[in-house]
DNA sequence: AACCGTGTTGGACACTTGCGCAATAGCCAC
DNA sequence: GTGGCTATTGCGCAAGTGTCCAACACGGTT
C-alpha cells in the first residue's frame, strides 16, 4: 500500500476515473471500477471525493477540457483567421474521434439527473462556443469575416458540428467524418461571408 | 387483478413503459416502475418481455414514432413544399419539447451499450430524415428549391435542429427555441436556394 | 358446477451500486 | 527508535437492479 499526499493522490483517482470512464462510459463507471484501476480499495476514493456526481463532472471536466486546451492552443499558433478556423474544424472531430464524444453524449444525457455534471457540461459547452465566438470576432474586426452577431453565429455552427458528429459516433454510419468536417466548414463559409471553399478547401 | 388477454397485455406495458420513460428518461426507468405505473406485479412485465433491452428499445419506438407519425400526417397535409417544411420546425420543436427530446439524448448515449437501442434510434433517426428529405425532393421536382443533395442537405438540416434543441434541452439556457426554429429555417433556406423569410418569416 | 389452461402474483435470488466506519499501517517529527 | 498523525484498508450496510419461479386465481370450456 503506497501512501501518497493528498493531493496527489486527488490527481491520480481523477486520472484513473477519466481512464475508466473512457473505456465504459460516463453512466458505466463506478466507484470499484476507479479504484481497482488505480490499484487500491474503494474506500480510499470516497475519502477524496464527496460524491459520485461530483467526481464523474470534476473527471469529465478533466477529459473534455484537455481537449478544449488543445484546441485553443492551436488556435493561437495558427495565423490569421481563416486558418485559425480551418484548425478549429480540423482539431475539433480529431479531438472527438472515439471515446471523447461519447463521453459528451454522456455528459448531455446525465444533465437531467446529475446537476454538478449539467453544470460542468454547461461550463465547457460555453467555454468551446467562445473559442469559436472569439476567432470569428477577430476576423470580422480584420474585415475577413462578414458577421452581424458572432456569438450566435458560433452557437450554430457549434451545433452543426455536434449534431452531425453526434450521427456519426452514436450510429457509426450514415454520415463520415469528412463529410462532417467539409459540411461544417462550408456552413461556416455562408455565416462569416467568405468564399465557396476557403474553409472546407471545396468550391 | 384484472385479467388480460396476451396482446392488449403487451400494449398496456408498451404504454406504461412510455409513461414512466417520459417521467424518468430512459436510463432511469425500472421493471418495477412499470410495474407499478401500471399497477401489476414486476413479474407479470417479464412474463411478456424478454429483456429490459428490448423493452426499452421498443418503448422508445413508440414514444419517438408517434412524434415521427404526427409530424408526417401534418407534412402530408400541408399544400406545397414550403409550408411543408414551414410545418416541420414548428412541429419539431414542438414535438420534441419536455421529455420528448431527453429520451433522443438518452438514447444516444445508450446506443454504445445497448444494441437494441442503437438499432432503433439509428432507424428512426434515418426516418426523420427521410421525411426531410422527401419533402426536399418534391420542392426540388417542383422547381421551387434549389438543391443538388436533398440526402446530404437534410442530414445537415436535421443535425443543427438537433444540435441546437441539444443545448436548450440539455443546458436550458443559453438558447430558447425560438432561435432554434429561426436559425434552423434559415439554413433551410439557404440549402434550397429559398429567399430570406420564406421557412422562417424573418427576411 | 367442476375443471384445467394460463394470466398473474409476490417474493426470492444473485448481483450491483454508493457510501460509511472501525481497524490498520505507513510516514514524518521528535 | 518511538510516538502520533493520517492515508489506507476491507468489509458491512442499505438500497437498488434484472431475472426467475412456485403458487395462486380467474375465465372460458365441458
Amino acid at each position: 500500500m503506497v501512501r501518497l499526499s493528498p493531493d496527489v493522490r486527488r490527481d491520480v483517482i481523477l486520472d484513473a476515473t477519466v481512464r475508466v470512464m473512457r473505456r465504459k462510459g460516463m453512466a458505466a463507471t463506478t466507484v470499484r471500477d476507479i479504484a481497482h484501476e488505480m490499484g487500491t480499495s474503494s474506500g480510499l476514493v470516497h475519502h477524496y471525493v464527496e460524491s459520485m456526481d461530483v467526481l464523474l463532472a470534476d473527471a469529465f471536466e478533466r477529459a473534455a477540457g484537455e481537449d478544449l486546451q488543445a484546441t485553443s492552443v492551436a488556435l493561437a499558433q495558427a495565423s490569421g483567421p481563416v486558418a485559425r478556423l480551418r484548425i478549429f474544424f480540423a482539431t475539433y472531430v480529431r479531438a472527438e474521434q472515439d471515446w471523447a464524444f461519447q463521453l459528451w453524449l454522456d455528459a448531455w444525457a446525465e444533465a437531467v439527473r446529475r446537476p454538478a455534471v449539467r453544470e460542468t457540461s454547461h461550463r465547457l459547452n460555453v467555454a468551446w462556443q467562445q473559442v469559436l465566438a472569439t476567432a470569428i470576432r477577430e476576423g470580422t474586426a480584420d474585415g475577413m469575416f462578414s458577421c452581424d452577431d458572432p456569438e450566435a453565429a458560433a452557437w450554430r455552427i457549434l451545433s452543426l458540428l455536434d449534431g452531425l458528429t453526434l450521427q456519426a459516433v452514436a450510429h457509426e454510419v450514415d454520415i463520415d467524418r469528412t463529410s462532417v468536417i467539409r459540411w461544417s466548414a462550408r456552413f461556416a463559409e455562408s455565416e462569416l461571408g467568405l468564399a465557396a471553399g476557403s474553409l472546407s478547401g471545396v468550391p
